[in-house]
DNA sequence: CAAAATTGTGACAGGTTAGACAGTTTAGGC
DNA sequence: GCCTAAACTGTCTAACCTGTCACAATTTTG
């Protein structure tokens, strides 16, 4: 389960984080304590609680479990897993290049996103970097889907990538691979 | 996405704080509380709204006008034209390829953006139609740059750009371009 | 047309807390 | 193992909240 620290609470909620130490000291907020400084640590669980209690608005990337975004310069394969997934329940977008790939991530949030590494123009390896480099995007998922050879693959991996599926794969190998990235929140 | 108090958005419309909780206590104006002393909290799309609304002018930087997104993948071009506006007062970002100028047309919300027709990868011409695909960019403005000949600029500006700049140009050339597409509000 | 009622805004007071600052320590990244 | 960004504590100030009142502008009524 993901936690958070004070400072990440505060941001969210648009206040100071000397604010959240004092909701915690309250006892409105649950958290729990790191030896050492005393770190607060706030669990999703908690902070979603508190934040359903006053009102407040959930920040967006507390709600992209739901959300996959498919990125894929071929139509029946977007489609393909567009199917899959959909049936599995997620809410599901996709992109054909890289333009359309950087707007959805922004505008749609997703949790996890699937890549396909022979992406015309940028190239999907290069998406996959440029999203590791920014720090908003820690917690996204990328899974990489491509059929090309074990090497590419294993530097999908080096450069970020949380997991690769080799083309073909059946519509289970799918399922599963996506479910395996699922945060157990 | 930002929050702003009472008193911040007192201070955007001149009247006291004192009214802007009448506001939000008629309903005119959403926010949502803080616990400890019940601080408001009015999110920027709510403000947004409500200025509208109510035909009150935009502070600066919530008016889009100000920013500009410059897309380019010469570096030498965006400095140049980084450096034109940013000394006449626009607030600008830059973006060399599709995918950042996905992700900063989102994060950034320009009012304007420079688009260089000879994009690598996926090309400006679909940039162009993919943002006038997309209802919630109607407003904004495109000024296609290129060095291409007039039917490309021609085809342009059937693809939605409001306006055509045609390489080489000078400084004052790419002001006034600039100046001409701003709308008044 | 004038007086009265209604409505909206600002001002003041009293209570409470969010934010800023300074000084210190450490968790996390390389 | 080192370095930096970010966390902690304590304190003070400024900002926010509520309630009430006065005043001005607008609308209604006589």
């Amino acid at each position: 389960m993901r936690t958070y620290t004070t400072g990440e609470v505060a941001s969210f909620c648009g206040v100071n984080f000397r604010t959240v130490i004092r909701w915690i000291e309250r006892g409105l907020l649950n958290s729990h304590r790191l030896p050492g400084r005393g770190d607060h640590r706030i669990s999703e669980a908690d902070l979603l609680a508190f934040l359903r209690q006053n009102d407040l608005p959930l920040p967006p990337s507390m709600d992209d479990r739901n959300r996959v975004l498919i990125v894929d310069d071929e139509p029946a394969m977007v489609r393909s897993i567009d199917r899959v997934l959909k049936r599995r329940g997620y809410e599901t977008r996709t992109a054909s290049d890289g333009f359309h790939a950087g707007k959805q991530l922004v505008d749609f949030a997703p949790g996890l996103m699937t890549l396909d590494l022979q992406m015309p123009g940028i190239g999907g390896l290069n998406v996959l970097k440029l999203i590791r480099a920014d720090k908003r995007y820690a917690s996204l998922n990328v899974l990489v889907i491509s059929g090309l050879p074990e090497p590419m693959l294993a530097e999908a991996m080096a450069s970020g990538a949380s997991a690769v599926l080799r083309k073909p794969f059946t519509d289970l190998e799918l399922e599963s691979a996506v479910a395996a990235l699922q945060p157990q929140r």
